[in-house]
RNA sequence: GUGAGAGUAGCUCAGUUGGUUAGAGCACCAGGUUGUGGUCCUGGGGGCCGCGGGUUCGAGUCCCGUCUCUCACCCCA
């Protein structure tokens, strides 16, 4: 028979993996019950069309599609977006608001593979649905910042750039950009940090044809504060998003976490939908993709047949976090380990030692015994490579009176005691 | 979809100008030991040298193709 491999792009989680995936998706869970989200969870695969109605045509070629037989065209979630706006959406009358939802989808996408991206993983979403203030955007912001302190990384290794597509749509629109140069500009402020400033002058030359649009564009590229930007929002609709920026940041000074984040004007992110501040988190030594990316978008629920109701929230994958957690240290598993490993010296003494283990495990600890019965030697090598806390041993001793030999494996030290005192945990151990 | 690099044991890697039966360390299993572990010693299992073709008396080694992985581009919901 064939060996069969595994499939591009996904990974086998063996124990020392699992540990891992679980450190990560438990801390993101804990973060948020703590910032008062709620969990929610929906199907692995979906209509295709509710990904399509979404993201346009386009992304059937990124989704692992399929055809069920009964003739529907499905596709596994990519994302969780258009799963979560397809939940709120069937019961946006009695949701109370604000809805503060979470949730650890695995995902999949049919995309190469390389370095901090693969074809299935483990996303974190945070979603508030139902809240027009920037507080909302300000809380969305501290909990990722909140889960990234609480795992040990610092403003030296992680760093929050945040800025506002409404404010920048403003400023574009009041330059006279078309929708169409608008596009082109959201696009090459995403590049720019990528580029060098020769490369970069040139392609905007090359892309944007007309002389003011291409200064209009190197004059944010300047931008290196929010107090700039006021200078150059003339209109009110535009300088009422530069203060509701400044508010966000104002919170995000209050929650403690403003060393965490900068204002940077080239933030943008790919989405056509959102509406509002956006931010995307990076590693410091900007070796790795971004961490984690989220925003305002106003119109998601309406896209999907919904009503206009606004929501905030963002996304982090468990890929780009492993690898930069690895490299920090940060990460913090410890593999499963029993209380007891309970040996005996004899076949004769299997009967009982199968009940004291039961006994033992029905108090809820983790127990485990070796199936064969080799030399007491060579049982406590097994004990010790188990990473047992304790052994127990039965021998004769238990023959005799009925007494157990219990023996800290850190220690060395070693106490006899009879079974019911182990169990009442009556001894020093 | 485009481009570059890499594939030898579970892992990390040696393998001479092409030359007998392809090696090491770690890991795994067993023994050293009929009641005391972590160290140590001995032994063992494990390889279509990614796959297919070609050159050659002879290919892990050279050539071509292919697959997979890695990295970058595109894209990034």
């Amino acid at each position: 028979m064939a060996k069969v491999p595994p499939v591009k792009g996904t990974r086998d989680f063996y124990p020392p993996e699992m540990a891992v995936r679980n450190f990560i998706l438990d801390g993101w869970k804990r973060i948020s019950l703590r910032n008062g989200f709620a969990e929610y969870d929906g199907p692995i695969f979906e209509h295709l069309q509710l990904f399509t109605q979404k993201s346009g045509e386009g992304i059937v070629s990124e989704l692992f599609s399929l055809t069920d037989r009964g003739g529907r065209d499905l596709a596994i979630r990519p994302e969780m977006t258009p799963t979560l706006a397809r939940m709120v959406n069937q019961q946006i009358n009695s949701l109370p608001r604000p809805i503060k939802w979470f949730s650890l989808p695995r995902c999949c996408r049919a995309e190469r593979p390389q370095r901090g991206r693969l074809r299935e993983f483990f996303q974190w979403n945070i979603d508030i649905i139902g809240e027009d203030s920037v507080l909302a955007d300000a809380e969305c912001i501290f909990t990722a910042v909140d889960y990234l302190q609480s795992v040990g990384l610092t403003p030296n290794d992680v760093v929050v750039k945040i800025s506002s597509r409404a404010i920048l749509a403003g400023i574009l629109k009041a330059q006279d950009f078309s929708p169409k140069s608008t596009a082109i500009a959201y696009s090459l402020l995403d590049k720019r940090p990528k580029l060098k400033d020769d490369t970069f002058k040139a392609i905007v030359q090359e892309q944007l044809p007309q002389k003011s649009l291409q200064e209009a564009l190197f004059r944010l590229d300047n931008v290196e504060s929010l107090q700039q930007l006021s200078a150059i929002c003339k209109d009110e609709d535009t300088a009422n998003h530069v203060s509701e920026l400044g508010d966000v940041f104002k919170y995000l000074n209050f929650m403690g976490v403003a060393d965490y984040c900068e204002f940077d004007i080239k933030i943008v992110r790919g989405l056509a939908y959102y509406t509002g501040p956006v931010f995307e988190i990076f590693d410091k030594g900007d070796q790795l993709r971004a961490v984690g990316a989220g925003g305002r978008y106003d119109n998601l629920l309406a896209g999907l047949g919904g009503p206009q109701v606004s929501g905030t929230g963002f996304g982090m994958g468990d890929v780009v976090l492993g690898i930069l957690l690895e490299e920090k240290g940060l990460l913090k598993t410890s593999q499963s380990s029993p209380d007891f490993y309970v040996i005996i010296t004899g076949e004769e003494l299997r009967d009982q030692s199968l009940q004291l283990v039961s006994e033992l495990r029905r108090r809820d600890f983790a127990v485990t015994f070796s199936y064969k019965t080799a030399a007491l030697g060579k049982q406590l090598k097994f004990a010790s490579a188990a990473n047992a806390r304790y052994a127990v041993i039965l021998g004769e001793e238990t023959l005799r009176d009925g007494s157990v030999s219990v023996k800290n494996l850190a220690t060395g030290r070693q106490t006899t005691l009879s079974p019911d005192d182990l169990l009442k945990g009556n001894s020093s151990l």
